[in-house]
DNA sequence: ATAAAAAGTTAAACTAGATTAATATGATTT
DNA sequence: AAATCATATTAATCTAGTTTAACTTTTTAT
């Protein structure tokens, strides 16, 4: 049971999109999880099977890929108000493809693998809830794969930086480079070239 | 009103994930629509307002953006038991990013937008189906998003050759390497280099 | 059967981005 | 304050994939 003050950023969260009552709310408190990690530490590693689908309170995960050379491909950051976990994982409960790391100390909500479906029949709007957050998510998936595609390395550094200017701050460089599928070097030289620029 | 035949493919797929009663079917076949595209027909067109999440009875559509050069970049292809359509347009009710056109004579079962909020609260089953659904093609959109990165060309070739053997026969070339986000020259060379070595 | 259009191949010249390696800056620990 | 470790920069060389263009094969229409 996790303690009010820490559900209500969840509540608030989920209340924009499907309304819940003072007792659907109960319900949703007394059966997620809460906990912290500290910088560095890993909420999921590849291989493993992740039982959790985590909300982030506050801080930041990076969710990455080893490839077969032990070269780190960054897929997102989340920080407060998003999801993080190995979703294909979590729905299959197969290993996990990727890893999820801490990039800060970070609060996350958990919802356990063992007791989403109880949640979903105590709480049928809840299905809905994910649908609707799942689809947002599928969505901006296409939408970086267009990118990854039709943009050059430098345009969508640029989006990139527009979009998402407070992740920015507080992520090192190499990490943004490894994000945008290039080299910390060529990410450097794109820099210097802005600057020029503009 | 869908003839009961055509509807049944559609019902056997939703029942693979969740099983609907006599009268649920009968409520879903009054609500959707059914239509017959010829080959090269629009489903969709970029700018327009996405109206439809469609289900392939049979047939081939291509999901596809245009950029500011005229370049046209494949999404997905989609062929009999999948869906197509651009959802952000659908979900958001904003003009499309994409266009959806039919690569064969396409039939397909057509969801509404207008009706699609009645039919969630006729059956809130179809809630979880399509949340579960959209969790296999958010997983899906990823694991792409991770190959475009950590993979060449020619072991994205592969892998779609392997994983879409059926989608290959079926389509020019040249859009499968519009597919890998290749130029078909390219394709071209990768194809006689593979020969070479096996 | 022939012409025309669409799709696929080959090869030379070119470029965006990778690799390597050396250097610089900044943060953290002692 | 010095030493160490992580992060960022710069520049030379290299390569996967693009561009352009000429040519061949296959499909479609008349």
């Amino acid at each position: 049971m996790i303690i009010k003050e820490k559900g209500q950023l969840l509540l608030d969260y989920i209340n924009r999109y499907v309304p819940l009552t003072e007792e659907e709310e109960q319900i949703l408190l007394s059966k997620i999880g809460y906990r912290t990690y500290l910088k560095g530490q890993f909420v999921v590693q590849q291989g493993d099977i992740c039982k959790y689908e985590c909300f982030v309170l506050s801080g930041c995960t990076k969710t990455f890929y080893m490839d077969g050379e032990g070269q780190e491909h960054i897929v997102m950051f989340s920080i407060e108000d998003w999801w993080t976990a190995d979703m294909g994982s979590f729905i299959t409960q197969t290993p996990a493809d990727y890893n999820v790391q801490c990039l800060e100390k970070t609060e996350l909500i958990m919802f356990s693998y063992d007791i989403i479906e109880d949640l979903y029949a105590a709480i049928p709007k809840l299905e809905r809830f994910f649908r609707l957050i799942i689809q947002n998510a599928f969505v901006a998936s296409q939408k970086r794969i267009i990118r990854s595609f039709s943009l050059s390395a430098k345009e969508r550094y640029v989006y990139f930086r527009n979009q998402y200017p407070k992740i920015e701050q507080r992520i090192p460089q190499y990490m943004i480079a490894s994000y945008l599928g290039i080299t910390k070097e060529f990410l450097s030289k794109i820099k210097s070239e802005l600057i020029v620029e503009q």
